[in-house]
DNA sequence: GTCTATATAGAGATAGAC
DNA sequence: GTCTATCTCTATATAGAC
């Protein structure tokens, strides 16, 4: 705890540059952020933004990354446990009603706020993001299979295709009930969804 | 057809300046457009293009409410009509599909892409957008009643919150199967959808 | 109705001091 | 690692000639 003690206060100002940029793009989309509006939560001044990430791409780059293995991180957190598949499925989905619920308004997605943007990112972010739907829908029909086999969950054809589904449905789902301006859809649609598959 | 003439040249302009806006929105986002990109494709000056549209804000909620409008006559071209329930489905679903396929590029809806970004949208459009998608889940519902009532759809519970879902997972997988760069996701999707209900 | 020219503001990014 | 200062580019928007 001496000689290999890392220079670590940078680490903080990194984590709150990704934090305070990331609630905006949740909100605003990705043209809410610039350097001036992440300097002014940070309490930064534009230049030193760009000592952590020197250009903007390299930001959301970093940002789409971060978010992807945290989130998957929450769904691995219990994909693999003994709950029923039908619990696993509504956790999974109370994964994007949180982020909807968010005391700070309304949040979506990150990575489906940028999804609708995919044209105008840089290829590795767009790399990344690709990761991001194709883990989802991966863990989705890992889930589904699962209620299937054991009973639990009823649906004909594919796992991967009802997967794919449901994480479109969800993704879309949060955009289109900010839009009504409550929770009340969004919570329709899951009721709705699950009304359908389980058995 | 002489005093009553109106001086017309401008309807042209005017609408090659949405029909252009409105494609690059589809493909880059809100984001994407710029009276300078507007000018590049229309052949115009940036000056001439605030004549027409005297704030970037008009423009785009011009854009919505004829986006909406024309969308809208779409569907109710064929809502009415004796074709049945799945069929009008079908139909419904192809126009999102129709948009994914264009051949200048996957599009994706214009509300949807805009819904991403609600927040930083002027409030006249924001009400443009959400009738939109009440509009749309109106029509959902309708064609789903009427298909239940005939027996040639399955479903239990609320109308309106099963068009809801489809709505919703129509625009999620517009964003969603374009990352994936082909139409096979999306037609899967459509596939496992109509298994769900088709009776 | 379209043009040229310009005002003004904001963006992302860099240089170099501390 | 953060600062001040500045560069360059692009954005929306306006004034006024044609």
């Amino acid at each position: 705890m001496n000689t290999l003690k890392q220079k670590n206060s940078n680490k903080d100002t990194r984590e709150a540059i990704l934090d305070s940029a990331e609630s905006i793009i949740q909100t605003y989309g990705a043209n809410g952020i610039s350097y001036q509006t992440i300097s002014d939560i940070v309490q930064i001044r534009k230049a030193s933004i760009h000592y952590h990430f020197p250009t903007k791409e390299k930001l959301i780059e970093e940002l789409v990354r971060r978010y992807r293995l945290r989130f998957l991180a929450l769904v691995d957190a219990f994909i693999d446990s003994p709950l029923s598949a039908p619990t696993k499925l509504e956790r999974y989905i109370a994964l994007f009603e949180q982020t909807l619920e968010d005391k700070s308004g309304m949040k979506v997605c990150l990575c489906g706020m940028l999804g609708a943007e995919l044209a105008s990112m840089g290829s590795p972010t767009v790399k990344i993001l690709r990761n991001f739907y194709s883990d989802n829908i991966e863990r989705l029909a890992r889930i589904l299979e699962e209620g299937r086999e054991a009973g639990s969950l009823k649906f004909s054809g594919d796992a991967e295709a009802l997967g794919g589904l449901i994480f479109s449905l969800l993704e879309g789902a949060m955009i289109i009930a900010r839009a009504a301006d409550g929770m009340d859809q969004f919570r329709s649609i899951r009721k709705q969804l699950l009304k359908i598959i389980k058995v």
